[in-house]
DNA sequence: GACTCTATCTCGGTA
DNA sequence: TACCGAGGTAGAGTC
């Protein structure tokens, strides 16, 4: 990884135009060739960058950095200020734990979680618009189409309605019911469920995680 | 800016839980206290992060960066490779051009790019939920309400669709038309718009701003 | 503060 | 490769 820091202004044309007056920033270029230039503030965006795979030419005062798309940034440099290259090897990467896929298979374990009684029929069960996340039976032998989401909000249950107006289509179902489960609900997504007659549960996340599924029938 | 380069490794626990094994980094710390943690690869989201506004306390071998939302960032330093601090300043920011609002801008001049005989009655037309891109006349006179997007996509037709919804209920309108405007459009979205009775047109943005608004009425 | 929507979204999966 | 969906989405604007 090169650490250049310096008073630099650039231009990017590609997917948009923009241009970086004049200022002191930080250019970083990474092993695989991709280049961010970050300015002082705003952990998360470069100001602009140019992701691999793609070309760096560094002429005299200036690098142009060009891509297979043809997008293009060029980077002026007026003063380096400090130029450094660290050799960092290969990255073991991030594990991560607790995301909608994770929330998704405890509740295919433990559908009962849900509600009293329900019973996974399959985890994502296929349809022509995509496959559906959980689909299940109730106590009454329904079938429930579930959509899981981490955070239950207002496209959670437009895709829920393709879905159930998809699963719908196929009378032997019968009339599937549609659920949205999450761990917390917008007010708003609430409403809608509502107004086209689909239900809702909020699940607590660690107390799930918590749940041995073999122990569930003893309750 | 503070540039750290040492082996390290790192937890998060906030919206989810996720661990970094330890591996040579790049952990820069700017001006406003947030921090990002960047492998040598992959130009544009750090590995680990954390915005202002937090707390940073630097122990004795390792970081502590708390935000007020109950989020953690640890990092355990094994290694300092390099540390330096460099005074940027403010940046003077990042001008752009041809973001939506601008393509907006540009149709808002020129309806009859979109379809022959279309004409503006306003951007921005407020609604209940929403301000409506475009809402324009045909040349049949009918009132059509417009979505754009730089890329059209399926949550493109679901907004189109709420506004539809809305405008509906306003029976001096007359039946609304539903238009998609965006320079692709996915095959998913023109599907969902197909079934939902909408129209879409794909437009060029750079003939777009190629025309003179003041010359379309001479064709 | 909460809500809404854009983004050079990025990133990963899959057909 | 293109399409599709999730994201610790981030970030900007509005109310």
């Amino acid at each position: 990884m090169r650490l250049v820091v310096a008073r630099c202004s650039v231009d990017y044309t590609g997917r948009l135009a923009a241009h970086l007056p004049a200022a002191d920033r930080l250019i970083m270029v990474k092993a695989d060739g991709c280049v961010a230039i970050h300015a002082d503030g705003g952990a998360y965006k470069p100001l602009n960058w140019m992701n691999a795979p793609n070309r760096l030419a560094e002429l005299d005062g200036w690098w142009e950095i060009t891509n297979p798309k043809g997008e293009k940034l060029v980077i002026t440099l007026h003063e380096v200020h400090s130029d450094n290259t660290h050799e960092l090897g290969d990255d073991p990467g991030l594990t991560k734990d607790g995301v909608e896929a994770h929330l998704q298979q405890l509740l295919a374990a433990s559908p009962g979680a849900i509600e009293d009684g329900m019973v996974l029929v399959r985890r994502e069960y296929p349809t022509g618009i995509g496959p559906v996340d959980l689909v299940c039976r109730d106590v009454q032998g329904r079938v429930v189409a579930i959509e899981v989401k981490r955070r239950g909000e207002i496209d959670g249950i437009e895709q829920l309605s393709r879905y159930i107006e998809c699963l719908n289509l196929d009378s032997s179902l019968g009339q599937v019911r549609g659920m949205l489960v999450a761990q917390v609900i917008k007010p708003q997504a609430k409403a809608l469920a509502r107004s086209r007659g689909f239900h809702w549960v909020e699940i607590d996340y660690d107390a799930l995680r918590g749940i041995d599924p073999g122990d569930l029938r003893l309750f």
